[in-house]
DNA sequence: AAGACAACCAACCGCGTTTCG
DNA sequence: ACGAAACGCGGTTGGTTGTCT
């Protein structure tokens, strides 16, 4: 299929903005709206390809966006995220109100990506470099040093936004994302008699158990204290990522199938439709293998959990 | 003071996906 | 149903600013 070069070089500006065209584009989108970028900027004057107009009203212009340092709280949300989700930056960006994707990709290559490096993690599995080279089925010495690990990181993120920014109330955020929801600090989980905690891992597992066909490819049968696990648990073909397909994802679900009934109003009684939308996404695209590694993986409200509150009969 | 180096971040690029005629 | 255009995403680049020696 031919395609139209990115965008067109010549007699166009490249390179930074000046302020005259940010002031040309910024009037004009909050004018006119942003429906077209090709044709946007000859109709508001500027020399510059659609893409870059685009691209600069997302990223910079844009009246809401949210500049500057990041507090505590979105470092957290960032780490969590991408060790569930990887490099979707633009669906991390939806659980970071006024963020960028483009921001937070930076933030997380100069900022968090080396932290984790330099503690010895892989950026990209979230935990010890040299996790691969471990035997897997002897796991408890590894088990425990993935959770050492994964308390320092927290401990150190959090005693560098006290460096920081000391007037910052940690866990406070008005627009609290799901991932706050399931347990800001790793401590949390190490309480066997917080009910909170119980009943939101048990609605987690429901949730990932229902959603990602790779459990369910593993277990033949599973019991919680809370909830029944639908034995007609939805399979999960769909692979699309972005946030527009959602939509089309959550109405399906919650008007045709049984099981997003029990999904939506059993499992997850208090979470909002993005919130499962992140959290289905998450386990749609994890990348474990097994029950043992999600529990003992990036998130601490897990651990412990296989013992606590779930019991897996094996195939 | 000045050069070297590091860190940061805006912008570009290519490709995949979605929309539209 | 198909192809082209438009859009959106993630990786990468390169210019600017800050820090160190």
């Amino acid at each position: 299929m031919g395609r139209m070069p990115c965008c067109e070089k010549v007699g166009l500006n490249r390179g930074p903005w000046t302020s005259k065209e940010d002031k040309k584009l910024s009037s004009y989108v909050q004018k006119h709206g942003h429906g077209n970028w090709r044709s946007l900027p000859a109709k508001a004057g500027l020399l510059r390809c659609g893409k870059s107009c685009r691209l600069r009203w997302i990223n910079y212009l844009k009246p809401d966006i949210k500049r500057g340092d990041f507090t505590f709280e979105e470092d957290c949300t960032i780490l969590r995220l991408h060790a569930l989700l990887g490099n979707k930056w633009s669906t991390i960006a939806s659980q970071l109100p006024n963020r960028t994707d483009n921001d937070i990709k930076n933030y997380w290559n100069t900022n968090i990506k080396k932290r984790l490096i330099s503690m010895g993690l892989d950026p990209i599995t979230h935990q010890p470099a040299k996790a691969n080279t471990l035997e897997n089925s002897g796991g408890e010495q590894s088990k425990v040093a993935i959770n050492m690990n994964h308390i320092a990181q927290w401990e150190t993120v959090r005693l560098e936004a006290e460096a920081r920014e000391s007037k910052s109330s940690f866990f406070h955020s008005p627009d609290q994302p799901v991932i706050s929801k399931i347990h800001s600090q790793p401590q949390c989980s190490r309480d066997p008699h917080s009910t909170e905690l119980n009943t939101t891992t048990c609605n987690m597992y429901a949730l990932m158990l229902s959603t990602n066909p790779c459990f369910q490819s593993q277990i033949s049968m599973l019991s919680s204290p809370k909830l029944p696990i639908p034995t007609n648990a939805r399979q999960c073909t769909d692979s699309k990522s972005s946030l527009s397909s959602y939509k089309g994802f959550d109405d399906e679900v919650i008007e045709t199938s049984d099981q997003t009934q029990i999904i939506t109003e059993e499992c997850v009684p208090n979470w909002q439709d993005d919130d499962i939308m992140v959290a289905v996404e998450a386990f749609k695209t994890a990348r474990y293998e097994s029950i043992q590694e999600i529990l003992t993986g990036p998130l601490p409200c897990m651990e412990g959990l296989i013992n606590d509150s779930v019991e897996i009969r094996s195939v």
